[in-house]
DNA sequence: CGAGGTACCTGACAGC
DNA sequence: TGCTGTCAGGTACCTC
C-alpha cells in the first residue's frame, strides 16, 4: 500500500482495537511471506502466547512491540495491507463494512493472526511481496537503523540538512534520506512545489526547498485526514478504501489536462519507476 | 559507495 | 476475442 499516510492509518487503527490483546495462532497460504525464523513452524511457535503491547510506525514498516522482549515486523511494500475483523471458515468479514469486494479480499489473505478475543489481523497481499519478521527487539532495530527520519517530524534545517544530494524525485523517496514518502506523495508533493522531478538538488534554491518541505508535510497531513489513497485493492484495517484518490493532481494522470493550466500531464521514468508531472507548472 | 538493472508475484488494461 | 506488452503505494540484491 502504502506509504506513510496509509501504513500510518493502518498503524493508529490497528492500536485501537488489538492492543492488550495476545496472538493465540497464525494461519497462512504463502510461507515465503514470513522472512525471520525462516521456518513457519517455529514462527507459529514463538508468537502463541505473545501480548502487543504497543505498535509502532517506522517509515514504512508497521512493528508490533510484543511481550519477552520480541517485535514482529510487517512491511507492507506494494499490495499488502493489514486488516481487522473476523476470519471464519475461511472467509473474511470487516468490523465496519461488510459491503466492499468480500470475495477479492478473501482471495489475497495470505496470512492471519487469531487473538485471543475472538477477532483476528489478517494480511491481504495481491502480490505476495510483503514481508513479516519476529525477533527480538534489538535485532528489528538494528534493521531499520538505516531509515531517515520522519518527514512529519523534521524541522525545515533537518530537512534540507538531509535532503542533499541528486534528482529530487529520487532524493524523496530514498528511504535512507527520509522515511515514509514513496511514489504517490513525491509526485504530488512536486507539483503542488512547482519543482520538475529531474531538477538537482543542490540547483534547488532556498525557498524552493521550503516550499517543497511545506508542500510535502500539507499533503501528507491531508492524506491522513483522509485515510490515505486507495489504488488497487488497499483498505484500511477497517474495510474502508482511503480517499486522498479524489485529490491526486498528477499521480497516474497521464495525458489528461492539469488542474492549473490545462497542459497535458507527462510521465517519464526515473531509475526504473515512473514519475508524473505537469510540463507547464513544473519547469526544468 | 553509488547508480542502474533485475527479481520477487499477480492482475489490469491498452493496442494490435 | 485473444495474445502481447506495459504498468503497478517497494525494496533487496547483484554488477559495474
Amino acid at each position: 500500500m502504502p506509504e506513510l499516510p496509509e501504513v500510518q492509518t493502518t498503524v493508529s487503527q490497528l492500536k485501537k482495537k488489538a492492543l492488550k490483546r495476545a496472538f493465540i495462532d497464525v494461519w497462512t497460504d504463502a510461507p515465503k511471506l514470513i522472512k525471520k525464523p525462516k521456518s513457519f513452524d517455529d514462527f507459529k511457535k514463538k508468537i502463541k502466547g505473545k501480548k502487543i503491547k504497543d505498535i509502532q510506525r517506522r517509515g514504512k514498516n508497521i512493528i508490533f512491540k510484543l511481550s519477552e522482549g520480541q517485535s514482529l515486523l510487517v512491511h507492507q511494500k506494494l499490495t499488502g495491507h493489514l486488516l481487522y475483523g473476523r476470519w471464519k471458515e475461511g472467509r473474511w468479514q470487516s468490523e465496519e463494512e461488510k459491503h466492499i469486494g468480500e470475495d477479492k479480499m478473501n482471495q489475497y489473505i495470505h496470512l492471519v493472526f487469531f487473538l485471543d478475543n475472538n477477532r483476528e489481523i489478517a494480511l491481504s497481499d495481491l502480490r505476495k511481496f510483503a514481508k513479516v519478521e519476529l525477533a527480538s527487539d534489538e535485532e528489528i532495530k538494528k534493521e531499520l537503523e538505516d531509515l531517515g527520519p520522519d518527514p512529519l517530524k523534521i524541522s525545515f534545517q533537518e530537512f534540507k540538512d538531509t535532503v542533499r544530494k541528486g534528482k529530487i524525485k529520487q532524493a524523496l523517496m530514498n528511504q535512507k534520506i527520509i522515511s515514509g514518502v514513496g511514489n504517490i506523495y513525491s509526485d504530488e508533493a512536486l507539483f503542488r512545489a512547482g519543482i520538475h522531478p529531474l531538477r538537482k538538488v543542490k540547483d534547488l534554491k532556498k525557498k524552493e526547498l521550503k516550499n517543497l518541505y511545506q508542500e510535502l508535510k500539507r499533503i501528507l497531513n491531508k492524506a491522513l485526514e483522509v485515510q490515505g489513497t486507495s489504488i488497487s485493492d488497499y483498505r484500511t484495517p477497517e474495510g474502508k478504501k482511503g480517499e486522498f484518490e479524489k485529490l491526486l493532481k498528477v499521480y497516474r494522470r497521464k495525458g489528461k489536462k492539469c488542474f492549473n493550466c490545462g497542459a497535458k500531464i507527462e510521465r517519464i521514468k526515473i531509475g526504473n519507476r515512473s514519475a508524473h508531472f505537469c510540463p507547464h507548472c513544473q519547469k526544468k
